[in-house]
RNA sequence: GGCGCUUUCGUCUAGCGGCUAGGACACAUGCCUCUCACGCAUGGAACACGGGUUCGAUUCCCGUAGGCGCUACCA
């Protein structure tokens, strides 16, 4: 069935925020789907009440769009195949219920939660299969009159797929090749719980996709397992020609230690595991996110698209479209990746070196005024396009860039020792008076006019421009140092030597 | 415990029978230089182990070990 037109889905559950691991498996299904010039469903997988977190969807609704992932029908979306949401769907998924009990090839099931409990501890490895199904209560072993007074009495019950035994399962999956599991490990799945009238997640994922005509199903590895069991639904539901094809991508895991990547490890190592911000309607506990924290949605994306995925060449730095380009299921790895969030920093640097200072400024703007700061956006991209090489994000900008704006009110007490020599004073008065005369205050001119005073008098220029810097800048930092007088103009500059040279004797 | 997936530098990875095993992040050193950075250069650093198959295995097969996942009326 390779000539269906590619329909691919993300199915979060609203269970919380949206986990980075789940942002990479979404990013994975968009590439694909417009590698393929196919489409990208968003569905919403709310078929366990008892989890849903309000909040939770339109927060997923907000990080693709803050990521620049588009969807092309879904929840917030719509599209021919909704509604998007399975809560919306219950009268679907019970067509397909009925027809799978019709059929023989599930069965009620009306064993309590304590009694399956209990059978648990009996019996050391119990499993719900071919082989305990006679022993327990269900419309198997119970004659039909009583499976239907209990049905009628509205006894709490649930239906189970019934899994033939011995039969060795083929999954293809596009990264893994075949994966043969035998039936007989599987167990009779609930299906359907009466209790809240809902399939579960197995059900209402087979009919959805199949209703939705997903043509690639591609998702974490931890679903792998059961795999087989989806296989065996699509038979059963006679949809086996038109069963989608299966990727099952590798695990995100911790950067150190063992495990997957869990929100603790963020917490942990001080790193966001959320695209955005979180907070918690429930605990009001905040969890940093991505965009928060300062990243670059495309920085994020390029991050997160080459940890388990490379085209094979040495690029590194890749825009969306050449991501989709360039993106290929065949060429997934296999193994979990330890989530290398400092690589993530060295993205974010990157594309902060790549943008336009005049994208970047207005962010920086919004800083320097919480500071504070009004300056014109013309300064502002100055000491942007100045100082913006020496950081990974916009926002560690302001500690580094102050002086541009606030004259240093102490100076830098190793600097001083350092830098600050005994004739330094009388030097600095000799050069602001140099610098008093000069009508011409542009950056060339200066250092034309600075220098040649150094070479006449026979300076050391390391003595002279250390100590020029600690005067202005009140530490051994920044950039050119004709670049910060420049940018501080004749007036600013000669007060801060003025000052300096007071304080400093 | 059972079942499945997986295994190349510290980390992300390239490699699809024959290579001095390549790149990036991180780290170290040097250069540049008025400081701090950027940048550039250089360096250390890996095929889990044991059997096969083969003229030849990092590469193919089988074991072992490690890692990960699943094993709910959660997804």
């Amino acid at each position: 069935m390779t000539d269906r037109k590619v329909r691919v889905r993300f199915a979060p559950s609203p269970t919380g925020p949206l986990h980075i691991g789940g942002v990479r498996t979404a990013l994975y299904n968009y590439l694909f789907a417009r590698h393929h010039g196919g489409q990208l469903v968003l569905r919403i997988e709310d078929t366990d009440s008892s989890r849903f977190v309000p909040g939770a969807e339109d927060y997923i609704v907000e990080s693709f769009r803050w990521l620049n992932i588009a969807f092309d029908e879904g929840v917030g979306i719509g599209g021919d195949h909704g509604p998007y949401r399975q809560s919306e769907r219950r009268d679907i998924y019970k067509t397909y219920v009925r027809q799978l009990l019709d059929a023989g090839r599930a069965y009620y099931a009306f064993d309590t939660p304590e009694e399956l409990a209990r059978k648990r501890e009996e019996t050391p490895n119990f499993q719900y299969d071919a082989t305990t199904r006679s022993q327990m209560r269900n419309s198997l072993t119970l004659p039909a009159e009583e499976v239907k007074r209990l049905i009628d009495s509205s006894t709490q019950y649930v239906v189970r797929f019934k899994i033939e035994p011995n039969e060795d399962v083929h999954v293809n999956d596009i990264i893994r090749g075949d994966v043969k599991i035998n039936s007989s490990i599987l167990d009779d799945k609930v299906l359907y719980k009466s209790a809240d009238q809902l399939p579960t997640y197995h059900l209402a994922n087979i009919v959805d996709d199949h209703l939705m005509e997903i043509t690639h199903v591609i998702r974490g590895e931890e679903w792998l397992p059961s795999a087989p069991l989806h296989v065996l639904l699509y038979r059963a539901l006679g949809w086996g020609d038109t069963m989608p094809q299966f990727a099952h991508l590798p695990l995100l895991l911790k950067p150190d230690g063992k495990g997957k990547l869990s929100k603790r490890d963020g917490d942990r190592l001080g790193f966001p595991v959320f695209p955005l911000e979180w907070h918690d309607p429930k605990s009001g506990e905040v969890s940093s996110g991505y965009r928060e924290q300062g990243y670059f949605p495309e920085a994020v994306v390029n991050f997160l698209a080459l940890l388990g995925w490379n085209p094979g060449t040495e690029q590194e730095l890749f825009t969306l479209d050449e991501l989709v380009q360039q993106f290929d299921l065949g060429k997934c790895s296999k193994a979990g990746a330890k989530f290398d969030y400092v690589k993530g920093t060295w993205f974010n640097h990157e594309y902060i070196l790549m943008k336009d200072n005049s994208e970047i400024a207005p962010e920086f703007d919004r800083i320097l005024k919480a500071n504070g700061i009004d300056a014109p956006m013309e300064r502002v991209e100055k000491v942007v396009s100045l100082m913006k090489n020496r950081v990974n994000f916009v926002h560690e900008l302001w500690p580094l860039c102050r002086f541009f704006f606030v004259a240093p009110e102490t100076y830098d007490e190793k600097t001083v020792k350092k830098r600050w020599k005994e004739d330094s004073a009388q030097t600095m008065q000799a050069l602001r008076d140099l610098l008093a005369g000069l009508d011409d205050f542009s950056l060339e001119n200066q250092e034309a006019a600075v220098m040649k005073w150094i070479e006449d008098n026979q300076l050391h220029t390391g003595n002279v421009m250390n100590a020029f810097r600690l005067t202005l800048v009140g530490e051994g930092i920044g950039p050119h140092m004709f670049d910060i007088s420049a940018f501080l103009g004749k007036e600013e500059t000669l007060r801060r030597m003025n000052r300096a040279i007071e304080k400093l004797k």
